[in-house]
DNA sequence: GCGTTTGTTGTAGC
DNA sequence: GGCTACAACAAACG
Protein backbone atom coordinates (compact mmCIF):
# COMPACT_ATOMS: atom_id res chain seq x y z
CA UNK A 1 0.00 0.00 0.00
CA UNK A 2 2.77 2.53 0.41
CA UNK A 3 3.43 3.74 -3.04
CA UNK A 4 6.36 5.79 -3.62
CA UNK A 5 4.22 9.09 -2.09
CA UNK A 6 3.95 7.41 1.25
CA UNK A 7 7.29 6.17 1.69
CA UNK A 8 8.59 9.82 0.86
CA UNK A 9 6.59 10.81 3.08
CA UNK A 10 7.39 8.69 6.02
CA UNK A 11 11.23 9.32 4.37
CA UNK A 12 10.56 13.25 5.22
CA UNK A 13 9.02 12.67 8.71
CA UNK A 14 11.65 10.22 10.08
CA UNK A 15 13.87 13.22 8.72
CA UNK A 16 12.60 15.10 10.97
CA UNK A 17 12.31 13.20 14.11
CA UNK A 18 15.38 11.24 14.29
CA UNK A 19 18.03 12.58 11.91
CA UNK A 20 21.25 13.03 14.13
CA UNK A 21 19.74 10.53 16.67
CA UNK A 22 22.21 7.84 18.40
CA UNK A 23 20.74 4.52 18.70
CA UNK A 24 21.61 2.84 21.97
CA UNK A 25 20.42 -0.76 21.51
CA UNK A 26 18.49 -2.81 19.31
CA UNK A 27 15.24 -5.35 20.44
CA UNK A 28 13.50 -7.35 17.86
CA UNK A 29 10.25 -9.33 19.17
CA UNK A 30 9.91 -10.20 15.43
CA UNK A 31 13.51 -11.41 14.41
CA UNK A 32 11.56 -12.69 10.54
CA UNK A 33 11.62 -8.93 10.11
CA UNK A 34 15.20 -8.69 10.12
CA UNK A 35 16.83 -10.43 6.84
CA UNK A 36 20.36 -9.88 7.77
CA UNK A 37 22.21 -11.82 10.45
CA UNK A 38 20.34 -11.32 13.71
CA UNK A 39 23.19 -10.56 15.86
CA UNK A 40 25.24 -8.45 13.91
CA UNK A 41 21.88 -6.36 12.92
CA UNK A 42 21.69 -5.56 16.78
CA UNK A 43 26.00 -5.26 17.27
CA UNK A 44 26.46 -3.18 14.53
CA UNK A 45 23.47 -0.77 15.61
CA UNK A 46 24.03 0.05 18.80
CA UNK A 47 26.09 3.23 19.15
CA UNK A 48 25.64 3.84 16.00
CA UNK A 49 24.00 7.96 14.67
CA UNK A 50 21.21 8.17 12.26
CA UNK A 51 23.12 10.75 9.87
CA UNK A 52 20.48 10.71 7.38
CA UNK A 53 17.39 8.96 5.36
CA UNK A 54 17.40 8.64 2.05
CA UNK A 55 14.76 6.61 -0.34
CA UNK A 56 15.34 4.60 -3.65
CA UNK A 57 12.18 3.63 -4.94
CA UNK A 58 9.77 2.34 -2.29
CA UNK A 59 12.81 1.27 -0.45
CA UNK A 60 14.32 3.24 2.57
CA UNK A 61 17.80 3.97 3.50
CA UNK A 62 18.93 5.19 6.90
CA UNK A 63 22.68 5.93 6.34
CA UNK A 64 24.45 5.46 9.57
CA UNK A 65 27.79 6.70 11.16
CA UNK A 66 29.01 3.35 11.20
CA UNK A 67 29.33 2.75 7.41
CA UNK A 68 26.12 0.72 7.36
CA UNK A 69 23.52 1.33 5.92
CA UNK A 70 19.67 -0.34 7.52
CA UNK A 71 17.47 -0.89 4.03
CA UNK A 72 13.78 -1.17 5.36
CA UNK A 73 10.80 -2.32 2.80
CA UNK A 74 7.21 -1.28 4.24
CA UNK A 75 5.46 -3.45 2.16
CA UNK A 76 2.14 -3.58 2.88
CA UNK A 77 1.52 -2.00 5.66
CA UNK A 78 4.70 -1.26 7.67
CA UNK A 79 4.76 1.70 9.83
CA UNK A 80 7.54 3.67 11.74
CA UNK A 81 6.46 5.73 14.96
CA UNK A 82 8.81 7.33 17.67
CA UNK A 83 7.56 7.33 21.22
CA UNK A 84 8.41 8.38 24.68
CA UNK A 85 10.95 5.78 26.30
CA UNK A 86 9.46 2.65 27.96
CA UNK A 87 5.99 3.10 25.79
CA UNK A 88 4.39 -0.15 25.17
CA UNK A 89 4.75 -1.95 21.97
CA UNK A 90 1.82 -2.30 19.78
CA UNK A 91 0.80 -5.28 19.03
CA UNK A 92 2.83 -5.82 15.77
CA UNK A 93 5.89 -3.86 17.04
CA UNK A 94 8.59 -5.94 15.44
CA UNK A 95 11.50 -3.61 16.12
CA UNK A 96 12.39 -1.17 18.48
CA UNK A 97 15.30 0.92 18.19
CA UNK A 98 16.26 2.70 21.82
CA UNK A 99 17.49 6.02 21.01
CA UNK A 100 19.48 7.84 23.50
CA UNK A 101 17.49 11.06 23.69
CA UNK A 102 14.78 8.91 25.94
CA UNK A 103 12.59 7.85 22.73
CA UNK A 104 12.70 4.65 20.81
CA UNK A 105 11.90 4.13 17.06
CA UNK A 106 9.29 1.65 16.82
CA UNK A 107 8.98 -0.59 13.61
CA UNK A 108 5.17 -2.32 13.90
CA UNK A 109 3.76 -4.14 10.87
CA UNK A 110 0.28 -5.34 11.58
CA UNK A 111 1.05 -7.88 8.11
CA UNK A 112 4.43 -8.48 8.95
CA UNK A 113 5.21 -8.46 5.16
CA UNK A 114 7.37 -5.83 5.65
CA UNK A 115 11.86 -6.51 5.82
CA UNK A 116 14.68 -4.71 6.96
CA UNK A 117 18.22 -5.28 6.59
CA UNK A 118 21.86 -4.13 7.48
CA UNK A 119 24.41 -3.47 4.45
CA UNK A 120 27.46 -1.89 4.14
CA UNK A 121 27.09 1.30 2.62
CA UNK A 122 28.21 1.54 -0.89
CA UNK A 123 27.28 -1.99 -1.52
CA UNK A 124 23.19 -1.82 -1.36
CA UNK A 125 23.03 -1.74 -4.79
CA UNK A 126 24.35 -5.03 -4.69
CA UNK A 127 23.04 -6.85 -2.05
CA UNK A 128 19.88 -5.92 -2.34
CA UNK A 129 18.02 -7.62 -5.10
CA UNK A 130 15.46 -5.45 -5.14
CA UNK A 131 17.70 -2.44 -5.83
CA UNK A 132 19.87 -3.96 -8.14
CA UNK A 133 17.63 -3.88 -10.61
CA UNK A 134 15.57 -0.98 -9.88
CA UNK A 135 14.09 1.38 -12.74
CA UNK A 136 14.52 5.08 -12.87
CA UNK A 137 12.70 7.69 -10.63
CA UNK A 138 9.65 8.90 -11.96
CA UNK A 139 10.79 12.19 -12.28
CA UNK A 140 11.35 14.82 -15.53
CA UNK A 141 15.24 14.02 -14.94
CA UNK A 142 15.80 10.20 -14.52
CA UNK A 143 13.19 8.74 -16.56
CA UNK A 144 13.51 9.32 -20.02
CA UNK A 145 11.34 9.39 -22.92
CA UNK A 146 14.13 7.32 -25.56
CA UNK A 147 14.44 5.18 -22.24
CA UNK A 148 10.67 4.47 -21.56
CA UNK A 149 10.04 3.98 -25.36
CA UNK A 150 12.43 1.66 -26.19
CA UNK A 151 11.72 -0.72 -22.90
CA UNK A 152 7.95 -0.55 -23.71
CA UNK A 153 8.44 -1.58 -27.79
CA UNK A 154 10.81 -4.53 -26.25
CA UNK A 155 8.40 -5.82 -24.17
CA UNK A 156 5.45 -8.16 -24.41
CA UNK A 157 2.89 -7.72 -21.47
CA UNK A 158 0.32 -6.36 -20.50
CA UNK A 159 0.88 -2.46 -19.30
CA UNK A 160 -0.61 -2.69 -15.48
CA UNK A 161 1.88 -5.69 -14.83
CA UNK A 162 4.69 -3.83 -16.56
CA UNK A 163 4.12 -0.84 -14.51
CA UNK A 164 4.02 -2.48 -11.25
CA UNK A 165 7.16 -4.02 -12.58
CA UNK A 166 10.23 -2.03 -9.72
CA UNK A 167 12.39 -2.96 -12.62
CA UNK A 168 10.71 -0.58 -15.59
CA UNK A 169 10.11 2.46 -13.54
CA UNK A 170 10.67 2.56 -9.58
CA UNK A 171 7.56 3.70 -6.84
CA UNK A 172 4.18 2.96 -9.08
CA UNK A 173 2.14 0.34 -6.99
CA UNK A 174 -1.55 -0.76 -7.59
CA UNK A 175 -3.67 2.34 -7.24
CA UNK A 176 -1.02 4.92 -8.81
CA UNK A 177 -1.04 2.38 -11.28
CA UNK A 178 -4.65 2.33 -12.08
CA UNK A 179 -4.62 6.19 -11.68
CA UNK A 180 -2.46 6.90 -14.48
CA UNK A 181 -3.53 4.22 -17.02
CA UNK A 182 -7.01 6.12 -16.50
CA UNK A 183 -5.58 9.50 -16.87
CA UNK A 184 -3.70 8.45 -20.16
CA UNK A 185 -6.73 6.66 -21.21
CA UNK A 186 -5.36 3.48 -22.13
CA UNK A 187 -6.61 0.06 -21.10
CA UNK A 188 -5.04 -1.99 -18.22
CA UNK A 189 -4.63 -5.01 -20.78
CA UNK A 190 -3.26 -2.79 -23.57
CA UNK A 191 0.23 -4.66 -24.57
CA UNK A 192 3.06 -2.49 -24.14
CA UNK A 193 3.99 -2.65 -27.62
CA UNK A 194 0.87 -1.72 -29.26
CA UNK A 195 0.98 1.85 -27.47
CA UNK A 196 2.16 4.78 -30.13
CA UNK A 197 4.51 7.20 -29.17
CA UNK A 198 1.51 9.94 -27.72
CA UNK A 199 0.39 7.64 -25.67
CA UNK A 200 4.08 6.64 -24.13
CA UNK A 201 4.37 10.42 -24.11
CA UNK A 202 1.26 11.72 -22.19
CA UNK A 203 2.04 8.30 -19.80
CA UNK A 204 5.19 9.62 -18.91
CA UNK A 205 3.84 12.67 -18.09
CA UNK A 206 0.75 11.50 -16.10
CA UNK A 207 3.48 9.57 -14.36
CA UNK A 208 5.59 11.72 -12.91
CA UNK A 209 2.88 14.57 -12.45
CA UNK A 210 0.89 12.08 -10.45
CA UNK A 211 3.58 11.01 -7.82
CA UNK A 212 3.99 14.65 -7.59
CA UNK A 213 0.69 15.59 -6.84
CA UNK A 214 0.58 12.71 -4.35
CA UNK A 215 3.23 13.41 -2.80
CA UNK A 216 2.79 17.22 -1.98
CA UNK A 217 -0.84 15.58 -0.24
CA UNK A 218 1.55 13.66 1.68
CA UNK A 219 0.10 10.62 0.06
CA UNK A 220 -2.88 8.19 0.16
CA UNK A 221 -4.67 6.24 2.88
CA UNK A 222 -6.54 3.52 1.89
CA UNK A 223 -6.87 1.14 4.85
CA UNK A 224 -3.92 1.94 7.15
CA UNK A 225 -1.38 4.46 6.05
CA UNK A 226 -0.23 7.02 8.10
CA UNK A 227 3.31 8.96 8.59
CA UNK A 228 5.44 9.22 11.63
CA UNK A 229 3.32 11.54 13.07
CA UNK A 230 0.28 9.28 12.94
CA UNK A 231 -0.87 11.85 10.14
CA UNK A 232 -2.83 10.06 7.50
CA UNK A 233 -2.41 11.28 3.62
CA UNK A 234 -5.05 13.28 1.87
CA UNK A 235 -4.68 12.28 -1.78
CA UNK A 236 -7.52 9.28 -1.40
CA UNK A 237 -9.40 12.75 -2.06
CA UNK A 238 -7.82 12.95 -5.60
CA UNK A 239 -8.14 9.53 -7.22
CA UNK A 240 -10.56 8.91 -10.14
CA UNK A 241 -10.55 5.38 -10.26
CA UNK A 242 -9.25 3.27 -7.34
CA UNK A 243 -11.61 1.96 -5.35
CA UNK A 244 -14.59 3.84 -7.35
CA UNK A 245 -15.70 0.82 -9.38
CA UNK A 246 -19.60 0.74 -9.41
CA UNK A 247 -19.34 4.97 -9.43
CA UNK A 248 -19.73 6.91 -12.56
CA UNK A 249 -16.45 8.02 -14.53
CA UNK A 250 -15.36 11.49 -13.98
CA UNK A 251 -14.41 12.04 -17.56
CA UNK A 252 -17.41 10.52 -19.08
CA UNK A 253 -20.06 9.29 -16.54
CA UNK A 254 -19.59 6.05 -17.56
CA UNK A 255 -20.05 3.07 -15.02
CA UNK A 256 -16.52 2.37 -13.40
CA UNK A 257 -15.64 -2.00 -13.71
CA UNK A 258 -13.26 -3.43 -11.64
CA UNK A 259 -11.54 -6.65 -13.42
CA UNK A 260 -8.58 -8.83 -12.48
CA UNK A 261 -5.34 -8.10 -14.13
CA UNK A 262 -2.35 -9.80 -13.01
CA UNK A 263 -4.07 -11.23 -10.15
CA UNK A 264 -4.38 -7.49 -8.70
CA UNK A 265 -7.64 -5.82 -8.31
CA UNK A 266 -7.92 -2.96 -11.65
CA UNK A 267 -10.56 -0.64 -12.15
CA UNK A 268 -11.04 1.17 -15.52
CA UNK A 269 -13.80 3.33 -17.63
CA UNK A 270 -14.84 1.03 -19.93
CA UNK A 271 -15.85 4.04 -22.66
CA UNK A 272 -12.54 6.15 -22.08
CA UNK A 273 -10.08 3.03 -21.50
CA UNK A 274 -10.98 0.98 -24.91
CA UNK A 275 -8.26 -2.05 -25.58
CA UNK A 276 -6.50 -1.40 -28.93
C1' DG B 1 -15.07 -20.15 6.68
C1' DC B 2 -13.41 -18.16 2.75
C1' DG B 3 -12.43 -14.68 -0.66
C1' DT B 4 -10.14 -10.26 -1.14
C1' DT B 5 -6.52 -7.07 -0.36
C1' DT B 6 -1.20 -5.77 -1.98
C1' DG B 7 4.62 -5.72 -3.09
C1' DT B 8 8.10 -8.59 -3.97
C1' DT B 9 10.45 -12.92 -4.81
C1' DG B 10 11.45 -17.41 -6.29
C1' DT B 11 10.43 -20.55 -9.59
C1' DA B 12 7.85 -22.87 -13.24
C1' DG B 13 6.99 -22.70 -17.96
C1' DC B 14 7.43 -21.37 -22.65
C1' DG C 1 18.79 -18.06 -22.22
C1' DG C 2 15.62 -14.69 -21.66
C1' DC C 3 11.34 -13.31 -20.75
C1' DT C 4 6.70 -13.77 -18.68
C1' DA C 5 3.28 -15.61 -15.48
C1' DC C 6 2.04 -16.92 -11.14
C1' DA C 7 1.97 -18.98 -6.45
C1' DA C 8 3.40 -17.85 -2.03
C1' DC C 9 3.95 -15.03 1.83
C1' DA C 10 0.78 -12.73 6.15
C1' DA C 11 -3.10 -11.13 8.54
C1' DA C 12 -7.30 -8.40 8.83
C1' DC C 13 -11.84 -7.69 7.37
C1' DG C 14 -16.55 -8.49 5.70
Amino acid sequence: MPELPEVETVRRGLTALVQGAKINSVAVPYPKAVVSDLTDFQTDLAGATIDQIDRRGKFLLFRLSNQKTLVSHLRMEGQYSVEPVGATPHKHTEVIFSLDDDRDLMYNDTRRFGRMQLVPTGKEYQEVSGLAKMGPEPTEADLDITYLTSILAKSHRKIKPFLLDQSNVAGLGNIYTDEVLWQTKVHPETLTDHLSAEEVANLRQNIIQEINRATVHHGTTVHSFSNVFGEVGQFQNELDVYGRAGEPCRRCGTTLVKIKVAQRGTTYCPKCQVQK
